[in-house]
DNA sequence: GGAATAGTGTCTGTAAGACACTATTTC
DNA sequence: GAAATAGTGTCTTACAGACACTATTCC
């Protein structure tokens, strides 16, 4: 019979094979009328020189969890942490790693386009990779499968909620906001509906100025301070 | 400059320190009125004779995912695998785990209260604890949090699918179902409203067959074989 | 027949879809 | 004023809520 204190004084974490475990993030914006995701040219081993999800290992010293890890690469990948971060799934196996049973917790992200550019401009390892040529690119690990879980996630998302306003900056307009929902939906939205929506949802405030986008100068907007997503009882309809 | 192969072959995996890696189950079943969670009293240290979530270490040689991982742990604790388990999310940091910076992969899962009993019962260190009486008692890591993350899981579930239908055995009638969603949602529906999204869903056939549970006899349902979960574009009114 | 549970009919309420309408701005 | 985009009014539609009604079964 020990105590928990002798039983923590012996335990040797080595004694129990483990898996490798990494976090990767898929970091989603909207650039050019297309849906991106930001992919990582590999600078190692496996997979070396091939596009890949931005991520790597825990540092157990520093992270507080494995969401300060995605947050850190990703700040290490285009400088900044996006504005919406939340965690997607973990995915494992034997055979996804060759170097042997691995599993990684991914994380989704939304950001401006214009919040990141700056950033990772003239950086080769690193680039926006339109959803649509992710069919012939062969991507690192099960990368791919994981993007479209991704992508799935975040059209649930849009479905019932205005997160697609982290693909904008701080200040924009409703015909910006449905101009991403649309890209990302791949399918129209009644402006009316989504009006309506973006009032209910009380998220959101008029800073007063007014911008020519178009014709007609249109309303610009922000995120109000401190507040959280709003999920809408019904669904747009898709389909 | 190296070959990937050449890479793979001086690959030691013990040289990238790794966090404890471990994979836990919120089963839920409906029993006796009350929404309960399966407990396991923890035969080791960390919190050794405390209870705590049913879950262990993947075993690298024979599991195949994390899932496999969570079947193989209730299969050992129940002795069946229930017919739902989706994974919840990943719960990790260096302070939920006195042996060190952990990840643990969630699953929650939904049995029937019967097709699970006999396995258990006789069995001191496994118990379904109703989840009224949680609030009291002191579970090991942070298993408080996970069970609440999973509750509040089922429970958005619960508003827009089918899903407490795997609360209940191969043959329910329908003011089963309506129980224990009521129970989930600590709530009452319309049964009205649970008829036709029971209709809607198309994932159920007539057995045939009636039996009196009160007064009149209802009919038996089972769910359709291969069918799917469907999501409802609406939610159920909560509040 | 009365009590209890199973199941139906149907009206109301809410929020999305559809789409015509008005408003503002640039040319 | 024409064209283009911003924003409104309002009717329709889908489906959940409410609740009274009928049906079946046991005593």
């Amino acid at each position: 019979m020990t105590t928990q204190a002798e039983y923590l004084k012996n335990y040797d974490p080595r004694l129990f094979p483990s898996p490798l475990v990494t976090v990767d993030s898929v970091l989603f914006t909207v650039h050019g009328g297309k849906l991106c995701v930001l992919l990582a040219k590999r600078a190692n081993h496996p997979f070396l020189d091939q596009w890949g999800l931005p991520g790597g290992f825990i540092d157990l010293q520093h992270d507080a969890s494995t969401q300060a890890t995605a947050e850190r690469k990703l700040r290490e990948k285009t400088g900044v942490v996006p504005p919406y971060l939340a965690q997607l799934a973990s995915f494992s196996g034997p055979e996804r790693d060759p170097r042997g049973w691995s599993l990684t917790t991914v994380y989704f992200a939304l950001i401006a386009h214009a919040d990141c550019q700056p950033h990772i401009i003239d950086v080769s390892d690193v680039a926006w990779v339109p959803l649509d040529s992710l069919q012939t690119q062969q991507l690192a690990f099960d990368h791919q499968t994981i993007v479209e879980a991704a992508l799935q996630r975040l059209r649930q998302k849009t479905a019932y909620s205005m997160l697609p306003v982290y693909c904008l900056p701080a200040e924009f307009t409703l015909s910006q906001l449905q101009e991403v929902i649309e890209i990302i939906l791949s399918h129209t939205v009644q402006r009316k509906s989504l009006m309506r929506r973006f009032d209910a949802s009380e998220m959101f405030e008029e800073t007063g100025e007014r911008v020519a986008t178009g014709a007609r100068k249109a309303r610009l907007y922000r995120r109000k301070a401190g507040v959280d997503m709003r999920n809408f009882s019904r669904n747009l309809m898709v389909e």
